[in-house]
DNA sequence: TAATTTATAGAACAGCTGTATAATATTTAG
DNA sequence: CTAAATATTATACAGCTGTTCTATAAATTA
């Protein structure tokens, strides 16, 4: 029982629909009677498969994702034990990615958007942070490390969010190196 | 030229239809309409002061916001300078802030909600940590005091955002401990 | 290929949105 | 107290939303 041809058809052209309309306009000012228009699709199908304009643009979003997911991973690929101290901000390769998908991220951290995004990026970043640390390192057992990873990954997107409030200016690697000095600061 | 007194009464109607709302069902699902019926405002009345329903949720906000300045102010009261080292654990009260408001965070951090409220969080707790260090302590200055600032807050942040998906079932106290643990971790 | 399943289109409906205008009521300022 | 300023109401309108229904087209399966 394989995805139904018209199926495909059907989300495919709404896709597309979707990545050109936002060429022109964020993703709060596009209805879903106008995307449906613009992709030839009936509206009625449009909410046999979606229920908002966001749930559609999620399969967009998780594609990025992977590569992000790809992105943080990097460093491991050169060090075997990570000690922060000796991490080159080169090979931290989150903030590549961010600045990479810039026009994306700049509509995923718009005052309008709804969390469920923000969420997103939190538990992928977060997942990555939960491996490593089971990989490469042990930490006080009395610290509870879903709260540890909480932390760590909303620290780094808090770094992300005021980027994106300057809008991207600064460089991938300023941040990099930025992260690097925090990191090993000492309490 | 004081605030005309109509407009108080119209506010006001509106705050407390809304506040009554909230007790049945979710903000996002709160319509304009709706909400002027139970004020008894008309509907025009209602766009000549907001643009929608969160700019009136967003008085209620920084009332709230106020109280988190003073919880979080509350550690310097006691202590002159500040070492988390020795920092004790009830001494920090913004989780005890969001117990307080509970009901009110379940709504700010719900899926559905936009950005625009977590960046005022944001932005409250980054200035109390921007403050703190202005006043406290000086760090190696070739770290970008803003971005040290959003890290710092976020990192808080995403704590306080795994505690609401656990549908803050931990006590505001254990919270405390694991961040005085996590930010007293060699790293 | 034929029968069955299932996605899509089209149309209709009540209710909401955002905007605009004119008439009216209330408040403020002189 | 009066005149000017301004907030509120009532009404209307085009367009969107979410849902439901029937007919039709397309795909899957046996």
């Amino acid at each position: 029982m394989k995805t139904d041809l018209r199926v495909m058809k059907t989300k495919e052209a709404l896709q597309e629909a979707l990545l050109t309309l936002l060429k022109n306009k964020p993703l709060e000012l596009i209805s879903i009677s106008e995307l449906c228009r613009k992709a030839k699709v009936n509206r009625g199908t449009f909410y046999f498969h979606y229920g908002q304009i966001e749930d559609l643009y999620e399969d967009y979003f998780r594609e990025i994702m992977r590569d992000l997911a790809n992105c943080y991973q990097e460093p491991y690929r050169h060090v075997v034990k990570l000690k922060t101290s000796e991490l080159d901000p080169k090979t931290i390769k989150v903030f590549h990615h961010i600045e990479k998908y810039k026009p994306f991220y700049r509509i995923v951290f718009s005052k309008n958007m709804p969390l469920t995004y923000y969420y997103l990026l939190f538990e992928e970043i977060k997942n990555l942070f939960t491996k490593d640390r089971e990989v490469n390192y042990q930490v006080d057992n009395t610290i509870n490390s879903e709260y540890f990873s909480s932390y760590q990954a909303n620290a780094i997107l808090g770094m992300i969010i005021q980027w994106s409030m300057n809008d991207f200016k600064q460089p991938a690697s300023f941040l990099n190196e930025q992260l690097v000095k925090i990191i090993n600061l000492e309490v």
